[in-house]
DNA sequence: CAAACAGTAAAGCAGAAACTTAACAATTGA
DNA sequence: TCAATTGTTAAGTTTCTGCTTTACTGTTTG
């Protein structure tokens, strides 16, 4: 439970993609097979089967096979650690803005001149 | 002022990089200097600039120069919009469970076999 | 002015990413 | 059984990334 560091990497990088981030969007509907996940998207299915098996290695979408057709669903925890990352270096600047509000307001009402 | 596919590209790429997420991180500190970004990272300047251009296309950072020095901040509107992202199917996943839950908890208290 | 400082531009390079096509399973349904 | 369905593997091509080095511009400071 240390650094994660890579994780973000493979997350990111998996959702920089507007193919990838289509099939993270349909799997956000419901559980897909492969070829579901495939249609919408206009190239081969070993084109898809490799998209996939990077969103797996992210951690975003987790599928397992029966018989012949593989189905895919989402992985809410991985999400919700890219959304925290960037949750939190978000807030981390609106705070920063705010105390900075505060003191200039301060500075206004009361200056105590520093020049 | 819909979903601008291209946008979300060059953001989740920028976050793709540690390099740029430690940028990022600094950022989120408040402003900083080109070689202020550069310090913690091993790697020429010309290197930290080309990732400030990214950050800098993907909307995320933006920066001014005054002097010989240029000032780098956050964008947090684009945080936002990433943020958005995920965590609207994040949500929609979600949502769809709960309803699933409440499916099964009631055809367990009053099933209407469907063989 | 001259030197140091902060940043830029350009070119080149190795490795990674995003496909393709062409076979090759395994499962299922007629 | 055999043909269609669904997915998988492997290999090759092209393009994009993430650096590097070298050389240069503009700004401040002694």
């Amino acid at each position: 439970m240390f650094h994660d560091s890579a994780q973000l990497d493979l997350m990111f990088q998996a959702l920089a993609d507007p193919a990838r981030r289509m099939m993270v969007e349909r799997l956000s509907r419901g559980p897909a097979s492969v070829s579901e996940l495939a249609q919408p998207l206009d190239m081969s299915l070993p084109a898809v089967m490799q998209h996939l098996q990077l969103l797996e290695a992210s951690g975003l979408v987790h599928s397992e096979k029966t018989g012949r057709v593989r189905t895919c669903r989402i992985e809410p925890k991985a999400l919700r650690m890219a959304e925290k990352w960037i949750s939190e270096r978000r807030t981390s600047w609106e705070r920063r803005l705010d105390r900075l509000g505060d003191y200039l307001a301060r500075q206004i009402a009361h200056p105590k001149s520093r020049s």
